[in-house]
DNA sequence: TATAATTGTTATATTTATATAACAATTATT
DNA sequence: AATAATTGTTATATAAATATAACAATTATA
């Protein structure tokens, strides 16, 4: 493939990645807004589903992956260790490091959340044909293969 | 298929969406969150995105779809008006309703905000190998397919 | 060892997102 | 025509997201 080709295929695959991330923003995670809140909402969620994915992580770790400053760390670190959801573990290795870690009950919480999410998506894929699910299955399972792969190769920023 | 394999099926896409739901959100499209702000930021940002995608939208459509309450999108709606993205246009059959357009500045600056985060999605594919890119695009490709399909069946909700 | 850099928190401030209640204007229903 | 329902805004309040500045504790470096 010469470089043009490859270029016009990376437009297209950002497209369609822009095309379908709206599409699921809302539709699929959202949660009722209630007050008082008992459900850690949008960063706070993405705090705790990260620390799911990649484990224990140092406060900075955090800031650095979502992008955002130490203190607003710090301040959703508090709100999920509120929750009981997290809770810090001083680093033994370096005592100027906090460590974040899911707690068990962060687990059950994410575990369903995850179930209602799944639901939420079923019924939004009700109208297909087995046809399209297969194709969707096979589509989606080697999106995530590559999307694994960079996620690797390069996880900070 | 049979029913079971269906379900089977069905099950791991709802995984896969939510395994790479979070790897897109905040690397892709974020923007820097600067004081005094000049920019729509994720809530602001979804109206103006979907105004472009649906066209000219009555507010409690706005609110419908994104499962918010109307004094909310009244409010989220003055701040687009404010940037000039938007503009409130009554309806000429039915007096009550405000239809929501997006201006010219509004889709100018959508389509820099698309072009930013199209280069972006294209430096995080930058690992890729020709092979896995023409996978990568095809397997972009059904998915849209489907989801417009799904898009098309049932817009409201 | 003295100085610099890193890590995380506090204090403070601002904007964003959100809801409920009350309301006026308009349209639909009985 | 009277009543009910719908649409959108105002007023009000609160939580969530975010940053900068200042700081203390610790580790790294010169």
């Amino acid at each position: 493939m010469s470089g043009q080709i490859i270029d016009d295929r990376l437009n297209n695959i950002a497209d369609n990645i822009l095309f379908f991330f709206p599409f699921f923003y809302r539709k699929i995670l959202k949660v009722p807004h209630t007050r008082p809140r008992v459900n850690p909402i949008n960063m706070q969620y993405h705090v705790l589903s990260m620390l799911m994915i990649q484990g224990i992580l140092p406060t900075s770790a955090i800031g650095g992956r979502l992008g955002i400053s130490k203190p607003n760390v710090t301040s959703l670190v508090d709100r999920l260790i509120e929750l009981g959801y997290a809770e810090r573990r001083p680093d033994a290795s370096d005592r100027r490091v906090i460590n974040i870690a899911v707690t068990e009950k962060g687990r059950r919480f994410i575990a369903n959340r995850k179930r209602q999410a799944r639901n939420s998506i079923k019924r939004y894929l009700a109208v297909l044909q087995p046809a399209e699910i297969e194709d969707l299955a096979v589509a989606l399972e080697s999106f995530r293969k590559i999307i694994s792969k960079i996620d690797n190769g390069k996880s900070g920023n």
